[in-house]
This record gives structure tokens, sequence and C-alpha cells, in this order.
RNA sequence: GGUCACGUGGCCGAGUGGCUAGGCAGUGGUCUGCAAAACCAUCUACAGCGGUUCGAAUCCGCUCGUGACCUCCA
């Protein structure tokens, strides 16, 4: 039996605004699509929570039985205007004298490190807009020979109202289109555009447009929203399984997507859609363009607030929220964390090396541990909620540490539910929720002379010379070591 | 202005008709030479006002407050 039907999976399904079982199209096979960053500046830690919560989600998916596809993309073309309507890969370009494409590279490379320091496994597939302008190029005009779009001036606009007659638009976000239509604001080009509503498919490059591809419709660059049709459409099929994102994404990014997808193939696209929430800061949505994005440095190195914090930390910190919710980043908020983060971690390391003592096992802690384990994975598939299968995490932390202090029998648990314990808890952490353990740069030099100054300490402590032994665990502590003196001995824990 | 969320104890954050998560901080205790850690106990909340119900933090209505999207954004 797999764990899939074992623990079920039930997913929010931003489209139906529902809490739907998860049955994959073609079982044991689950693509899933999760849109990337914009590769023209650095990523921050809000753009990171949502990658991270793809990340387990590809993990625990995984973890369940299903054999996954993860397609996450890499836009590395300049498709968005600033307000003074210049191209940001190209104005970043300009600012650093670099080429486009060494911008795109410069911050792909930056993407991927940071990635990696938070513990983010790669996805399946990374594909990238500029690698697909054929196939663009291609779905453009599919979706013109639909009469769902039409040429203006050398570029490519998708007709959202003759769309919306045929198949409707704005189900995901919920939008309507008349409400949109007097809502909409005077934009750049627009009267190129039949409706201030239709967005571009394929954009007529001006001549200071670096960035720029042959077409049936002169020179241009791809719209906004397509690669994500194209690029979905071409590694996961017409439909797949999942596709996720940030919020701010749903509209109109994923609405477009959508109707782009609907228009060519005449399928509805995605069948769950997954949004993880907004990471904010004093209550406010962290972004660029706000000024109030912290980095990635800031965070990792310090420099916003008074000390730094380990990446699993804030890892940590953001899987106790579910990623529905908007979490308020702040130094208290991360600190709590990084203080209940190590306390599971001094159970994981106590598990290493636990071995059940010989004696009666206490039948009703068993029973409850195992539960506890089981509670784990039910919690996980209810809609991915970390934060509830932290907390019972906690609860087994509790057990773990009264056997490791003594304070209930080394006996407590039978054989086999320890061995599950230190085979599964561990797994969770580390391989579902891609955590760490915090790495002791231990060595075999240090191990000697930290062996011989406890001897000495205890030594001094036997002849009751508080003073000396206390002095050594002070000046151990200054030197980052720390001692705790428990009834199997002291421990060090280097900080 | 339109649409949609949210408002939970000192702080962070789950839950979403009855069984009152969890973390951090605090307080009391066990252990310890002391400390640290750990464990045990404790503090027991759901913005306000109405309504539905045997029963509401959870459903409905109104009020107040905050935020997101409507423009690039994870």
């Amino acid at each position: 039996m797999e764990n899939f039907e074992r623990f079920p999976l039930t997913i929010y399904n931003s489209l139906s605004r529902k809490k739907e079982a998860f049955t994959p199209i073609n079982t044991p096979f689950v693509g899933l699509y999760v849109c990337g960053p914009t590769v023209y500046s650095e990523v921050h830690i809000g753009n990171m929570r949502s990658f991270i919560t793809f990340d387990v989600l590809f993990r625990y998916l995984s973890h369940l039985g299903y054999k996954v596809r993860y397609v996450r993309n890499l836009t590395d073309v300049g498709h968005m205007l600033d307000d003074d309507g210049e191209d940001r890969v190209l104005k970043r370009a300009r600012l650093e004298k670099l080429e486009p494409m060494e911008v795109v590279q410069k911050y792909s490379n930056y993407f991927h490190d940071v990635c990696k320091q938070f513990n983010l496994l790669p996805p399946s597939i990374e594909p990238t807009a500029t690698a697909h302008i054929i196939e663009q190029i291609q779905m453009a005009q599919k979706i013109l020979d639909q009469g769902m779009a039409y040429v203006s001036n050398g570029s490519v606009y998708f007709d959202v109202e003759a769309f919306d007659k045929k198949h409707g638009y704005g189900a995901l976000s919920g939008r309507k289109i008349d409400e949109l239509q007097s809502n909409s604001r005077k934009l750049d080009g627009q009267d190129e555009k039949r409706s201030p509503l239709d967005f571009a498919l394929w954009k007529n490059a001006g001549p200071e447009h670096i960035m720029r591809w042959p077409s049936p419709w002169g020179e241009g660059f791809p719209g906004w929203h397509l690669e994500c049709s194209v690029m979905s459409t071409k590694y996961l099929g017409e439909t797949f399984d999942i596709h996720g994102g940030g919020m701010d994404l749903k509209f109109p990014h994923h609405e477009c997507e959508v109707a782009q997808n609907v228009a060519s193939s005449g399928e509805a696209p995605v069948r769950y859609w997954m949004h993880a929430n907004m990471l904010t800061m004093n209550g406010t949505k962290m972004s660029k363009s706000l000024g109030n994005a912290i980095s990635i440095e800031e965070l990792i190195n310090g420099g916003k607030f008074s000390r730094a914090f380990s990446e699993m930390s804030i890892r940590f910190f953001l899987l106790q929220a579910h990623y529905s919710s908007t979490v308020d980043i702040s130094e208290s908020a991360i600190e709590a964390a990084e203080k209940g983060f190590e306390r599971l971690q001094q159970a994981w390391k106590a598990l290493i090396n636990m071995e059940r003592s010989s004696g009666e096992a206490n039948m009703e802690l068993d029973a409850a541990t195992k539960k506890l384990l089981d509670q784990v994975y039910v919690e996980l598939s209810n809609d991915l909620n970390t934060p509830k299968a932290i907390a019972v995490l906690f609860d087994l932390a509790n057990t773990v540490n009264s056997i490791k202090n003594q304070q209930i029998p080394g006996s407590s648990l039978t054989e086999e539910t320890l061995s599950r314990l230190k085979l599964e808890f561990p797994k969770i952490l580390e391989d579902i929720l891609g955590l760490k353990l915090s790495s002791e740069a231990k060595s075999d030099h240090l191990d000697g002379v930290l062996e011989l100054m406890l001897r000495m300490r205890n030594q001094a402590r036997a002849d009751r010379n508080f003073a000396l032994a206390d002095q050594i665990r002070d000046q151990l502590k200054d030197a980052g070591v720390e001692l705790k003196d428990g009834k199997n001995g002291t421990e060090y824990e280097l900080n």
C-alpha cells in the first residue's frame, strides 16, 4: 500500500475555493508547475517563501509515493515594464553595464545559490522563456487561428472579450469582465489594444529593445504570461495536476495563463491551483517595489536585525505558519522559532544514538507515540499543514528528551516504536520539511582538546573546586563552546 | 472605488459548530554544587454588537480595524 493511499492528500484548490481530495490524472505520476523568479535582480526572503512552500510540496508528494515531475521556470526575458516604460532586464543591464543575458545569468546563479542555502531540491526541469521562443510564437499563432487574438502594429494581443464570450474569463481570480473594464487604468500602449483588458502575447520590439527575435509579425519578444502556458504544456501536457505560485500572481498572470491555454487547446490546463500567501513586514507585503524587502544577505549575515539568523531557522520559521496565511516577519518571531527549532534538534541528535534499555515498556505511551507519528502525515496530507505537523513533532520531542534525560525509563517505548521513531523523526524533518541539522564543525583535534578540558573540569568539580570549574565553563562559553552537565556526564555544544 | 481575505492569550501562530494546537516569553516545581538544558505544572484567548443553535472562536448579519489584488511582483 502506497503512502498516498494511507494518508490521502487534500489540497485547497484556489479555483474551486474548496479543499479537495487530490487525485492525479495518471496515478502515480504527478505534474507540478511552479512559477519561478524573474531573474533581473536578487530574490529576497519574500520570494523564497513560496519556493520553500512548493519545495515541501514536492518533497511530500514524492514521500507519499508519487512520481513527480516538478517544473519551475526562470523568467529571463524582460517582458515587464517599469513605470517609465523600460524593460527591467534591459534597465538592469544598462545600470550594471552588462549584456542582458549576463544579467539573467548572474541572477540565475544567485537564485540557485540561495536555493541551495535554503536546502531546496532542484526541480526536475527548469526551463527558461528565451529557450522557448519558437513554442511561444506557435502558441500565439494558434490563439490567433482560434480567433481569440489580433495583430496590431506588429504586436499580438489576446482578445479577452472574444475569449470571454466563448469560454468565460476570470474564474480563477473571481473577476468579472465588466467590473474589470470599469476599473482598468490607462496604460502605455493602450491605443494598440482594442480593450484595456487585452494583454500581449507578442510585443513588437522598438529599436532600443535589445532582446528581440524574429516572428511572423516582425521582430519582437514574447508577452508576460505566454511562457508559463507554453512550458507547462510542453513538459506536463495540455492538462496537468498542480500549478503553484505566489498569491500575487493569481491575477492577472495565472488568469491569463488559463485563458491562453484554453484558447489554444480548448482544455482547462490545471486541475489544482495552489497559491502561497505573502510574507509581510509590519503587516505590509514585502516587495522590492515597496522598498521593504529583506535581502537574503541581511538575514544570513546580519544587517536588518540586531543579529544574523541561519537559513534553517528561517525555513523553520516560515514552516511554522500555514502557506495559505500571510506571515509577518520580525526579529522576535524568528528568534522564537529558532529556539523551538533548537529544541527539536536536541531531540533529533539524542535520537541518533538512542538505545532501548531493558525493562518493561509503557504501552500507553508507546501507543500514543505511534499515533503521533501517523498524525504527522495526517496533518501534512491535510493541505500541507506544516505548523500542525511541527506541533506533533514537539510532542514527540518531549518523549525523546524525557528518555534521554532519564526522566522516564529508557525502556518506555517498545523496540519497534523506538526504531520507527529513530527512522521517521529525522526523515520528517530532513527529507520532508527540508531542514538540516545544524552541523557542528567538530574535529578530532578539537574533540581531544575538549575531552581534556572536560576531564580537568570534572576533576575540579569532584574536588569541590567550583570556582575553577565555573571559570572553565564560562571561558569555554566565551569561546563558543557551551557545556551542559547531565546525568550521563557533560555534553558540549558548539555555537 | 470594485473584488477578496483576515482580526485568536504578553508575542508568533494552528484550528473552524461541542473534545478548549504548538512555539517563544512569564510564573511555580523536579533535577543540578551552581548554571544551562530537559521534564512537570501553570497562565487559557478567539475585534465589537446582534442573530441561528441544546451548544459558536468556528455559521449568518452589521459595525470597526488591517491587508491583498485590480499595474511589475513569490
